[in-house]
DNA sequence: GTGAAAGCGCTAACAC
DNA sequence: GTGTTAGCGCTTTCAC
């Protein structure tokens, strides 16, 4: 492997003066690449960044040699010289959702084109673990970030607030936004599902929510629930019917349980909003098990428009939210945001709406 | 904010020596806290990491310093210096799936507490995203890679064995393991339906999977059936009755229209096997518009144990797999090795098993 | 079109 | 206990 001295001493350094051994870790750095082209690290650099910026055969040249060594840059070292890191932080209450899930779907699949990586961090709800989680995210230095909801720490958002980097509020729409924001308003939704209801002609209506938490809380789960009664109050019905029930997350059984707890507190009610879908498909499966028709004795209706709402018998009525064009329009202000340059971009504040899905599990609809 | 000489010449440098400008990028880095507490940014450094090898009062001083500032350690110059980036890499399919995600996150439980990242990738499927992502995460030189099921690429294979980190493979147990894993054998999945529901006396029996594709394959799934049909083969049974149908990912709407499809092709089929519980809530919900009776009519059962095949009307008969127990126990083998010392560790392979879970969607079950 | 020098922000290793 | 020196593996900047 030892490189046989050429005739003429070159004045280029390549081979020759770079000669310092190679890395500890066994790994080819592009000082190997360099050494092996016979180039100086700088010409293996723009093969790699700025190929065009190179001439032919010196590329192919240096493309032998990143291949035959199985050459990949190392991108922290990248990073701490040209100042990008080339990642976006994602902060979530949990993965285990398919609508958080779907976000960061569509973030990744825009992101993907341009090298950037996302980095993601979950709470599970535990507001708590906000301050660790900004601060390991913030060690990498994203150069951006993308949170769901509102911070609950004061900690956590000073922190963001002092990282200077452009805030992307993604699937909820505060608002006073902390600089972009995109989404639709949880307390709408909540709002919408109320009127819809009140407007079928139910009077005894009700919804299934967590309870909040100390430490873990679903704060837009509880935004949709007090749209929901507001616009209930508006109409000056009842409240008896709102039921909060277990913790967050919500989940399939959630909504059994709690369909269960407000049939044995409240028989006669009419209507039925969860604040999830996974909620509302439970209610129905514990209708079914009781014999309550759904929906000739009781209607149901969810949030979130997950997919197995159109499977299950009757398909349910449900607000639809396009969570992974969500994260696509979020990944596509990110992009723009990071090539105007930072802060040039002023604040966007984008409301994606929601639409109303009538299917069958509500009383009084076409289809059912 | 000028400092005001101290009255003798210190020899220590802290304030004095180390005077260069701050950064350009506006955040504080570890000199600027050094200079403000007055030692040297050694010190500092280790009043972050190795807090007990500093004095108390200097500890203070500096974590005074620290806080006022909001200094944030960058961990991309951290890495390269030490060698150790804190990421591990997480290679699924997708995330868009309960069962990923549940691994994900059980991962994640786990190493947050030293302070691992996770890196996460995903191909959708697509196996020409394979070596994309593979490079994208080995050039942030994660400590570790976790990757479900085998890889499908050369490329991406001897990329994987070039960056000589460990390789753990989870949810899949490949007879020849690239080094650890820990999982359990899809072809057995297979296996186990099959035997359980000739073992229930039905002999016109099928199962529901995706097509293979080009690029798109759940090859995870293709094993189930696989194994499937060896133990019906071996029982001298028919095949035909096993239905490809679709492209992966399967989804209720893909058990929807695969099981109206077998129903409309061999309207005689006792048994239904779903390569995943999604496929087999859609069969359910599907034969119950057809008014086809579950199980009396036709048995169904699928695999993942996903909660909502407890929540249906017949409850799911599914194969049950821990995930989230699968991604701690990934974890801790993670947390194992990186301590340990790398490669000092002898390849694991651990099979966390099956098990059978019988509820009432499959006729014959003493709870239907 | 290519190279040399300098340095990104941190820590390993070794002084004292 | 704390400081100094010397890099980690890249890219920026400027020279030629």
């Amino acid at each position: 492997m030892s490189s046989s001295p050429s005739s003429s001493s070159r004045s280029r350094d390549g081979a020759g003066t770079d000669a310092k051994a190679s890395s500890a870790t066994g790994r080819p750095t592009i000082r190997d690449v360099s050494r092996l082209a016979g180039v100086s690290r700088m010409t293996v650099s723009r093969v790699i960044s700025t190929p065009d910026l190179v001439l032919p055969a010196t590329r192919e040249k240096v493309q032998r040699a990143i291949d035959s060594l199985g050459y990949v840059p190392d991108r922290a070292a990248g990073s701490l010289s040209s100042r990008k890191t080339g990642f976006i932080a994602l902060m979530l209450p949990t993965l285990t959702n398919a609508n958080f899930a779907a976000v960061a779907h569509g973030i990744t699949e825009v992101l993907r084109e341009r090298d950037y990586h996302l980095l993601v961090a979950y709470t599970d709800y535990d507001t708590a673990e906000e301050e660790r989680q900004m601060r390991a995210l913030l060690a990498r230095r994203p150069e951006a970030i993308v949170i769901t909801g509102a911070l609950h720490r004061r900690s956590a958002n000073r922190m963001l607030l002092a990282a200077d980097i452009p805030v992307i509020e993604v699937a909820n729409l505060p608002s006073q936004p902390i600089e972009h924001a995109i989404g639709f308003s949880n307390y709408e939704v909540g709002r919408t599902a109320a009127r819809y209801l009140i407007a079928k002609g139910f009077t005894r209506i009700g919804a299934l929510a967590a309870t909040p938490g100390e430490t873990v809380t679903d704060h837009r789960g509880e935004e949709r629930v007090r749209g929901f009664e507001e616009e209930l109050a508006a109409s000056g019905l009842s409240k008896d019917y709102v039921l909060r029930h277990g913790q967050a997350p919500v989940s399939f059984s959630h909504g059994s349980d709690a369909m269960a707890a407000l049939l044995a507190a409240h028989g006669d009610v009419e209507a039925v909003f969860a604040v999830s879908d996974m909620s509302a498909v439970g209610a129905v499966m514990e209708c079914q098990r009781r014999g309550v028709a759904v929906p000739e004795q009781v209607s149901i209706m969810g949030f979130g428009d997950f997919e197995i709402g159109r499977e299950i018998n009757p398909p349910l009525t449900t607000i639809h939210v396009d969570f992974r064009a969500l994260g696509q329009r979020t990944g596509h202000l990110l992009l723009d945001i990071l090539a105007t340059g930072a802060q040039e971009r002023a604040p966007q504040r984008i409301d994606v709406g929601l639409s109303l899905v009538e299917r069958a599990s509500v009383k009084g609809t076409k289809s059912s």
